[in-house]
DNA sequence: CATTAAAGTTAGGTATACCTAATAAAAAAT
DNA sequence: ATTTTTTATTAGGTATACCTAACTTTAATG
């Protein structure tokens, strides 16, 4: 009768991530995103509309208001995981996002509370995204990926597309870590690079890099 | 193809306490210790000894030398998962059994390192059990329940059966914790109960309760 | 508007790990 | 030595979550 609860949960969160890009998350969408096939992931979904978590709208799926408070649960745990890797276990930023993935559904209301409090209740996971707190409340800011930045605008970094290892080493190389101030230098036309000045050095990056980093 | 290694892990692990009590771990213990009908693991062990991690024997299941180590590595990370729980996240030791067992199937080798360094790699569990280090060595030292002391012998605790919360929290309230030197008093007949001094403080102490615990 | 392409679902099938009921084998007791 | 009891295994069945291939629906385009 008890579902296999992590898969449930793996779901959800990847809902509740993509339908902040485009509402309705579509089928294939997710498939893509979780790496299953797209019959897999009608079939579980239709399960998951029967558990009350999710429904099916227009085009693509949506969270019910209990499957969005699952969605955040997990997302807590996920991000407290990381949290905990990089702060108390020593983890580089770009190591941690694989092993919470595993960590979030093993962990127990209690120990998420042990480890907030032991963390002194973080408010960000080491890639800036906000842990959504006990109630489900999770601080939204208005951000903007630094590729819409125009030449000559400063932004300060907010946080950065956590789930590619390669991407945040680069990154990290660079110094674009959340809390920095970046400038764009210019922008190269015809979606050519943007030149951004980060602590005083510069470097020349892809729009598609650029698009994984929020600032405000 | 792959399976679901945490449940072989949880049947391999079990497998390798129960022997420690009885050498061929028969079917129905090993059922009676996973909460599982005893067909289930007939046919679970089956499972193991054609993936080469158990075979049967005489009267029972045995390891084999893949198996062992498999189990000690989970083991390993249960133990380490106890102390992260109790001497980070600032657990007690009667709430950290259940919780490692959840944890131990979801760290990697890495988060296992971190873990260990963080922790000044322990040599014990909270309940003082031996933890296998990386090359599946564990401590063994001859010890004895403290139900087998004679009136007027002494021994200093080393472990404590780790599985029963309350148990765990009633020894503590004693002070009935590693480390701590014990003295027999007295030895009821008849199965009756010991008197055992701790720290100054007498108490009447059940046979059942004191085999738990294991002294040198 | 008809065709092609993309997206989604059915249909049918697999593997894992569990279950109960019934049976077989081994051990203990009379 | 036979009966009783315990222990183990077969047989048959369930639920979960995945798959591929085929089909249907919806959208995009010539």
């Amino acid at each position: 009768m008890e579902a296999d609860t992590s898969r449930t949960e793996e779901y959800l969160e990847s809902i509740y991530k993509l339908q902040q890009e485009q509402h309705p998350v579509s089928t294939s969408r997710l498939a893509e995103h979780l790496k299953l096939s797209a019959p897999s992931v009608s079939e579980m979904v239709k399960k998951l509309t029967g558990k009350g978590l999710v429904f099916q709208s227009e085009r693509g799926v949506c969270l019910t208001d209990e499957g969005k408070s699952l969605a955040k649960k997990v997302i807590r745990r996920h991000r407290l995981s990381e949290r905990l890797l990089t702060d108390i276990l020593g983890f580089n930023w770009d190591e941690v996002h694989d092993e919470a993935c595993r960590l979030e559904h093993a962990i127990s209301p209690e120990m998420e509370d042990h480890i907030a409090k032991s963390l002194g209740n973080p408010r960000t996971c080491p890639h800036g995204h906000p842990i959504p707190d006990k109630d489900g409340k999770l601080a939204k800011e208005k951000l903007k990926p630094l590729s819409e930045l125009k030449a000559r605008e400063k932004g300060i970094i907010v946080n950065v597309f956590e789930e590619d290892p390669k991407m945040l080493k680069y990154l990290a190389s660079l110094g674009l870590i959340p809390d920095v101030c970046v400038k764009v230098e210019e922008v190269a036309p015809f979606g050519g690079p943007l030149i951004v000045c980060v602590a005083g050095a510069r470097y020349a990056l892809g729009r598609e890099v650029a698009s994984k980093i929020k600032v405000k």
